[in-house]
DNA sequence: AGGAAGATCTACT
DNA sequence: GTAGATCTTCCTA
């Protein structure tokens, strides 16, 4: 059984890098009508407002990215190209910002995560922001949920405590980046999504 | 109405 | 590993 523990709101009020190096190796947990789907996150990318031109909220506060705007610790769900992305909002006190999570290593229920993905590839089932919210059912409907809270039909907690060493690069897929490398993965994690992979 | 968007899949070299 | 088609929302005009 899972120890469910989350984090509190200050875990998510502080600079979007920290925060999406802070989350890598902690598990996701999704429950889908009585049924449990986790992963261990392997891979995030920090987004930051006005001053982040691949940020939803470069061109300012808007409904669709309302969120961003609004206090840490909420997950933000969004569609590109026909994919559902999952954030997290994190930025520090009066800020704008989020986190993506990119990828999973598959966890619990990974007979469901391959029906709900088509296919028989473990290592295909979580390895990319889109692939991952088909495989764990998550839609706009669960966008806002306060990841604070427990019990909740989205859940990012603890999980195993344990070492590993952490790569970074830049954005991926991002017409415009910033300078910095904003982007972070478990090293030699084979559920990292595949492209620009070093180490 | 038209197009962009933080991606994925397929079909090739 | 790269190129091109295509998926669905929500934005701007």
């Amino acid at each position: 059984m899972h120890t469910v523990e989350v984090f509190s709101k200050k875990f998510y009020k502080r600079d979007p890098a920290l925060v999406a190096r802070d989350m890598l190796g902690k598990t996701l947990i999704r429950k889908l009508d009585s049924r449990i789907l986790s992963g261990k996150i392997v891979e995030t990318e920090a987004y930051y407002g006005r001053s982040d031109p691949a940020s939803r909220a470069y061109k300012g506060r808007k409904r669709f990215n309302e969120l961003m705007f609004l206090d840490a610790g909420r997950f933000f769900i969004y569609m590109v190209h026909a994919n559902w992305l999952l954030n997290i909002v994190a930025h520090m006190e009066a800020s704008v910002g989020a986190v993506l999570i990119r990828a999973l290593e598959p966890l619990e229920g990974i007979e469901v995560m391959k029906k709900n993905r088509d296919t028989k590839d473990k290592r295909d089932l979580t390895s990319g922001p889109g692939k991952l919210t088909k495989a764990l059912a998550i839609t706009n409907e669960l966008n806002g949920i306060d990841v604070t809270r427990t019990n909740e039909q989205l859940m990012l907690v603890r999980g195993e405590i344990e070492s590993f060493s952490i790569g970074s690069s830049p954005r991926i897929g991002v017409k415009a980046d910033l300078p910095q490398e904003l982007r972070f993965y478990i090293k030699r994690n084979i559920f990292v999504s595949r492209y620009l992979r070093t180490g």
